[in-house]
DNA sequence: GACGCCATTGCAAGCGCTTGCATCGATGAT
DNA sequence: ATCATCGATGCAAGCGCTTGCAATGGCGTC
């Protein structure tokens, strides 16, 4: 039982006593066929288990099908949560989702020069990467709509989250509850990849720190602002970081869950009860931070898949470049990791 | 300025002064062009900027340069892990990696109804999923290799792990502390998609519980066996389900990291402690577990998707199928959740 | 010095689908 | 009854690459 060709537009036109032409119509639900001849094209088809070559109508069309969605990681919550969220959203439109993952090491310069998905995709959606120059050059010389998470790129429609807002409503709430020495875990530097993300929360850190030392008349403490390189381990280290310091914060602001995690752990080890004796804000809303009594800054990571890929089906059908990126909206989430600081 | 039109394999040919097919050989590699032909051909090609028309390459050959990867969930730790794992040994391969989430729903009905990976992949890679007759046949009649992780079936290349035997171990470590008294947290009854890993430890766990019970001449305990749908939150149901018995369990083995976390909670809710009251075991070595000083199976994610990758080439350059599936090594990873049973 | 061989290169026929344009009736208007 | 109109189809020319086969020419051989 040799492997059988897969049968061809001529076998259902031949089945179905039209031209190819005809059926190519019916099967695309195109208009200009009559409703008889279309039913009788898709009994046809369905009767040969009949599906089109997509690089046959690829070849022909221009199009494809499919989109091409560039991260950084695909193994870290964030990031798998963006991927099923609009993975949902363009399978239930029909197009297929070719993943690119740059990886931390030499990956993206490789990706950037061979750009593997030349003519291989609809659309293009960058996930939380901001792309230097001759990068966003590059995208764009592919000729497809482009859209991102987290970064603002010219000519690009966007979708996130107001992180300077959410990170600045966070660090409030830490000064509400009497907090005056408040640290920070955030990227190292410099950033890897260029993430923006970090750089935004730190600014937001630094703007209502800084503003409560000068309330105080006390001279803000630099080494408050540490890099814990969006892992569980750097926020360990981060935090142990911290607690070398003579001048010791009574919170921490992680600018993600993970980091704050991490921070919890080293502060247990060290014996230092939370809330009690530090108080720990995390931001995310990481699936475990329920799990850790973790307080902190929610945002709809799923739902910004999801609008991105919206974002992606109205511009492949014509739409045009919004003016303004969409804004998510965020909440703080208190739960058991911040109180006020010990002796108020 | 105009959207130019990428450019085709006859510009080349033309800069290059020499045929079309020469272009299209020298660009792949073949053999059969001269060393001079091939370099002035290469710097014409570098010069505009061309790179080949997938679908035309792929009309003329039948070759698509992509695997379809079947996922039932992206956004969970081990499948993106997985997933990660894959993507990188594909991409140095120079393979694009399309993904298809079949999600909880009706997606994987209308997965296998429209077959959107039809004629769109060189492979087939399924992750922990067992198909039906059915949807073998489907994707049997692909015509493509196929892959899988975490189940085997006939005709495809496998990798996984020793469940059975990795319970085993797990249990008996339970065993050798001194519990007597093991629950045990798995998957709900019916097994979700089908999933036949929950199944595994099940078994091995019911096969050391019962051979245990049989020693004391006790009867084993039905409720002990309880599903947690491999999530925290089911994971805390379940060991609130298992606090609520007469009979209570003194270690707990979780088939998941995840459902483990959730145990973990619960107890520390009820005011039980890890392991003085309460041992607990998980499944996975999840990134997690270190920082909750949750004992576990640690199981190589990563390289399962790597060692399916390598498999997936190695099918793609001619190679058979192998007789028996690649299993990796898993091995109990001790923290502070398991210690003996109070009392003793 | 003629001949055969082999490495290079070019020719041209596909690969399977889409689509502008022509064709063909049937319908409605005059 | 005649002709314009319009909907439904078919024709055929691509889309951009690959590849079997033929053509070419340089060389070694006898």
């Amino acid at each position: 039982m040799g492997q059988r060709m897969p049968d061809k537009l001529d076998d259902v036109a031949r089945l179905a006593g039209v031209s190819p032409a005809t059926v190519s119509r019916a099967l695309r639900g195109v208009s200009g066929v009559a409703e008889r001849t279309r039913t009788r094209v898709l009994a046809a088809a369905a009767e040969l288990g009949y599906a089109i070559s997509p690089a046959a109508s690829s070849l022909a069309t221009g199009r494809t099908g499919t989109v091409g969605v560039i991260v950084p990681f695909v193994d870290r919550w964030y990031f798998s949560r963006l991927i099923s969220g609009v993975e949902r959203v363009l399978r239930d439109a029909g197009l297929s989702l070719l993943l690119y993952n740059l990886g931390d090491g030499p990956g993206r310069a490789r990706f950037f020069a061979d750009l593997p998905l030349r003519r291989r995709v609809d659309a293009v959606l960058v996930l939380s990467l901001p792309l230097a120059e001759a990068e966003r050059e590059q995208l764009r010389g592919l000729g497809t709509p482009l859209v991102t998470i987290g970064t603002e790129e010219p000519g690009a429609d966007s979708v996130g989250i107001d992180d300077h807002g959410a990170a600045v409503t966070a660090m409030r709430h830490l000064v509400q509850l009497g907090h005056r020495e408040i640290a920070f875990i955030g990227e190292s530097d410099p950033v890897p990849l260029g993430f923006t993300t970090p750089l935004r929360r730190l600014a937001a850190y630094r703007e209502v720190y800084r503003g409560v030392c000068r309330e105080d008349g006390r001279v803000p403490e630099p080494a408050f602002e540490t890099g814990g390189g969006f892992t569980v381990a750097g926020g360990e280290r981060a935090m142990g970081a911290l607690l070398g310091l003579h001048r010791r914060p009574t919170a921490v602001f992680a600018a993600s869950d993970e980091m704050a995690f991490g921070a919890l752990r080293t502060l247990r080890r060290a014996g230092l009860r939370v809330p009690a004796d530090v108080s720990v804000l995390g931001f995310d809303d990481h699936d475990l931070a329920d799990l850790l009594e973790l307080s902190t800054v929610a945002q709809p990571v799923a739902e910004l898949g999801e609008r991105a890929g919206h974002l992606i089906l109205a511009r492949l059908s014509g739409g045009k470049i919004a003016t303004s990126p969409s804004i998510l909206g965020t909440r703080l989430v208190l739960r058991g990791s911040t109180a006020p600081p010990a002796g108020r």
